[in-house]
DNA sequence: ACCGTAAACTTATCGCTGTTAGGTTAGGTG
DNA sequence: CACCTAACCTAACAGCGATAAGTTTACGGT
């Protein structure tokens, strides 16, 4: 028995140290792994630091709380969220279709990543519910700037969702009655459809695919000019 | 100072004695109060017992865990779920405002009962996600007796807003493409709302009002026959 | 009136959690 | 070589859900 314990760092008497930088992302990258297949609450400081070869402790020297793992976490999340919902405005095609391929987008990226998606989208942490004015945006003054910085980045995927309504609409392609209301609407559904998998698993449900199908179609024909 | 912690039964020494069943409402009533309050986490077991005058321990003669707390007040939901969405099939009124009013009542119960929704809809505890067949259908022998009944009586209020779906398009008041997918679709509509508004609160969005209106307005042209 | 018994409740404790204070060690600089 | 600080550790705290085993209370049968 020369290793008694796998999982934790090779020699327990000489631990390899690491520069902050490499550290922090070599913790993020256990934390995520545990977060993602065990959960929020399962993945314990203790098991993170276990899988990063060190100290609960030390993972405090890097974060301040069990909460800014996930903050850090969230904040790729979201740039790729953003990176996902922003398809190139390709003018060539039907610019519905852009709509389709958003609402699309969404669903799938928040499917491959439930556990983020639950942070940010199903819990009230209190960093990513702060006072925030109308629509989320910020009161400058009230919140600290890391937090209105990822809020504002939060928002971001939800503009991309507004202005492409609103580009249809000012083209005439969608009713007028309430662009904002019709952003929220077709978000709610997005949402509902991903949080609902979520929880309750695929299986309940209309296969996917055709899910998302019907629902756009739903959602493209009630906006539709009449 | 005769009395130096309030909040506890009041004489510390003489501590009243309960039957079982008003012991038991009893907890299930301060533990509701305490969950709606501070949320699940916070109310913790040792603070559940002292609202209720008694010890932590004596929970675990009423009910096997924390969860099953959890449960017995879910099923109180379910059952003004259910409620609320049983609208009496008044033949008089139009029949799409039957759906109408479903979707409405349901979003309404969904937001006085934030907290019991949150734990029915929105988080995956073990008794709420058994192993299940097709469209929640429970495989009979692989889940425990109560933990079937629970989810069956969670998906009467789907069920509900699925026969009524599939009453209106019998009459042809909507499309015939996908029924089972309408009927998903629009729990995911209804379900986002409920859900970004209890996490994100309500002054991000459209207001409430306005915006079930204008999501039941896009369902309803949206499934409407062309 | 007594007594047994079971229901109702308590004390003591376990292993776990997130988190902190303060001490130690290693790596690089003057 | 001496020093300093970044990186990490040990020890500990308060609180968590839960269990085992002990105590008290009320009540039904004789």
């Amino acid at each position: 028995m020369v290793n008694e314990k796998v999982g934790r760092a090779a020699n327990p008497g000489k631990r390899t140290r690491l520069p902050a930088a490499e550290r922090r992302a070599q913790i993020l990258t256990v934390a995520r792994d545990l977060f993602v297949t065990q959960g929020f609450e399962q993945a314990s400081m203790r098991r993170i630091a276990d899988a990063a070869g060190i100290t609960p402790t030390a993972i405090y020297d890097h974060f301040a709380d069990k909460e800014a793992l996930l903050t850090a976490i969230a904040a790729d999340f979201f740039d790729g969220l953003v990176a996902a919902m922003t398809v190139p405005p390709d003018a060539a095609t039907d610019p519905l279709d852009l709509l389709r391929q958003l609402m699309i987008n969404y669903v799938r990226y928040g499917l491959a990543h439930p556990n983020e998606y639950r942070l940010v989208f199903m819990t009230s942490l209190s960093r990513f519910v702060p006072t925030l004015g109308h629509r989320g945006l910020p009161c400058a003054g009230e919140v600290p700037e890391d937090v209105v910085q990822k809020t504002v980045k939060a928002m971001q995927s939800f503009g991309i969702l507004q202005t492409g309504i609103e580009r249809l609409v000012a083209a005439g392609l969608l009713r007028a009655d309430d662009p904002e209301g019709f952003a929220d609407s077709v978000w709610a559904m997005g949402h509902g459809i991903v949080s609902l998998v979520i929880t309750k698993g695929d299986s309940n449900f209309t296969p996917i695919d055709r899910w998302i199908d019907t629902s756009i179609g739903i959602l493209m024909d009630g906006m539709r000019p009449r």
